[in-house]
DNA sequence: ATATCTGCAAATTTTTTGCAAAAAG
DNA sequence: CTTTTTGCAAAAAATTTGCAGATAT
């Protein structure tokens, strides 16, 4: 089944993944694989809530794991992305913000995404 | 100047545009203008920090503008999007979080993107 | 045997580019 | 006059679809 062999390379690494990077992780893994069923197999593991969609301003669409939830920095110059975790800090934030939503519009939250974005220190001065 | 037209369908209404909903907007308010000027100004604005991209997670690129900045949430069944505020809530933490990785890693932070994803109440019984 | 998944090729959609004319400074 | 912006057409890139054969249940 090739949606495990498009989880697999998930569990490779943390960094969000294009289409066109999946493919390209798929074949140097050796596994043959059609763009085509990247394409059909993500979409479908998106509605499962495996994977989700990160969106990170470059007009390229990425996706990632939708466990370990981790938020982004990119520099909008370099494009460098730096995954940072902020469970700690949103935690409750987080949860507090479902709590009101489902009770206020009755919209069960399942998931979220946050990315900041700005100029990194290697750019400052470019 | 075409980017005074761009920017001002966006004073029209508080939805995100991807392009084509900008072309089209411009194209029903009698402005001729071309695709390719379209992207070509949309990514000069977002360079200025005067439009930002918004991810609401279904792979399409939109855009709003970079001042009053609320967040969103969209059903995942039927893709409405909800404007929400969260400003009072999120206001000191993301000013908490902009502090820490300027002082950390000397990323300066420029602006962020915040969408929730769930099931809104319409959809739950489907 | 039936239903689902896959590759392939083609179609569609989205975004980018080169270039010459138009507009702005 | 020089620089920037625009439209047009064509190119490139990203995504979707139809269909027939392969896999799985």
């Amino acid at each position: 089944m090739k949606s495990d062999q498009i989880m697999s390379v998930f569990s490779e690494g943390c960094h969000p993944l294009s289409s066109a990077d999946i493919l390209e992780r798929l074949q140097h893994n050796k596994v043959a694989i059609d763009r085509a069923t990247v394409y059909r197999q993500v979409s479908r593991l998106k509605e499962l809530l495996k994977l989700r969609v990160v969106d990170l301003g470059d007009g390229v669409t990425r996706y990632e794991l939708n466990e370990d939830h981790h938020h982004h920095l990119v520099c909008l110059r370099c494009k460098k992305i730096v995954a940072i975790d902020l469970s700690k800090k949103t935690e409750g934030l987080l949860q507090q913000i479902e709590q009101t939503y489902k009770s206020e519009q009755n919209f069960i939250l399942l998931t979220h995404n946050l990315a900041f974005f700005g100029i990194c220190s290697d750019c400052q001065y470019l």
